[in-house]
DNA sequence: TAGGCCATCTGGTCCT
DNA sequence: AGGACCAGATGGCCTA
């Protein structure tokens, strides 16, 4: 090879690394703005590239099955179609952007045959039935047993099925990836109210919750479902960081989505 | 220190 | 020939 073909050669692949960069640089910024319209958003836990896709998938498929049912979805229901297949953290990180902590579970274990019976409610919780073998190895060996514990063993992950029929999406099964008519749902908005009162066990219903949250912010991932924030009953305000929100400031279909569920 | 995530480089393949 | 796309390899950074 000559010394002036081997120069261009070097200088095309100079220009192809260039375009390589770019591409890959692109499809980075499509996937930030796929991290902005999911559920949860946070400019300084940002969920991973995997773990965004993931997400989205669920989101689109909650979205879908909330419009082809027509029905208010069941809270807990949603937080786990969301949550499928995703790591503990990115769990936790999702959970605490819908504000749903323990304490709901902690509640409703204690509701008769764990189905709570609120006026608005069409919370049902049903007995523990967590599943580990449905979730992934990675996701069943959480390096965190405290957040471990504080999800799993409040039923976190417990049966898809129970509440959306037998339509959820397997990710431990081939077929999860095949295409899917996804059923619907809303965004981060979607949050289940907190009331400290005595009436509060009564009380539970869906709600707009735009709160500010303090800034009180643990380190790391995994901070929002501690072991000891659960035993301790802290609210569901304490336990998002400071620089995580909900999506309320997004297009007036998500409002229509979330009257919705209002009404 | 191991494992996860990421950016980058690189060579292969396909298409225009 | 050149560009787009892809997957493997590699090294850096961060966290448990």
């Amino acid at each position: 090879m000559t010394k002036a073909r081997m120069e261009r050669s070097k200088v095309r692949r100079q220009k192809a690394n260039a375009r390589e960069r770019n591409r890959m640089h692109d499809l980075n910024s499509a996937l930030d703005n796929l991290r902005k319209v999911v559920p949860c958003y946070s400019k300084t836990q940002k969920l991973s590239k995997i773990e965004t896709l993931r997400l989205a998938k669920n989101y689109i498929w909650a979205l879908s099955e909330i419009l082809r049912s027509g029905k208010r979805p069941d809270l807990v229901a949603y937080v786990q179609t969301l949550c499928k297949g995703l790591s503990q953290p990115t769990t936790n990180l999702v959970a605490g952007c819908l504000q749903l902590n323990s304490r709901n579970f902690l509640t409703e274990q204690g509701q008769e045959a764990g189905r709570y019976h609120g006026p608005n409610s069409s919370f049902a919780m049903h007995p523990y039935t967590y599943q580990c073998s449905r979730l992934s190895g990675s996701q069943c060996q959480s390096s965190s047993m405290a957040n471990t514990h504080a999800l799993r063993s409040h039923g976190y992950c417990a049966t898809y099925e129970s509440l959306y029929g037998n339509t959820s999406p397997d990710y431990n099964s081939s077929e999860y990836d095949a295409p899917l008519s996804p059923p619907l749902c809303i965004n981060g908005n979607f949050a289940l109210k907190q009331d400290s009162s005595p009436d509060h066990d009564k009380n539970y219903h869906y709600s707009m919750h735009y709160s500010a949250l303090p800034s009180s912010r643990p380190s790391g991932h995994s901070l929002l479902f501690g072991s000891s924030g659960m035993r301790s009953g802290v609210h569901s305000e304490n336990l998002l960081p400071y620089d995580m929100h909900v999506h309320h400031d997004r297009a007036p279909m998500y409002e229509e989505l979330n009257a919705f569920f209002h009404n």
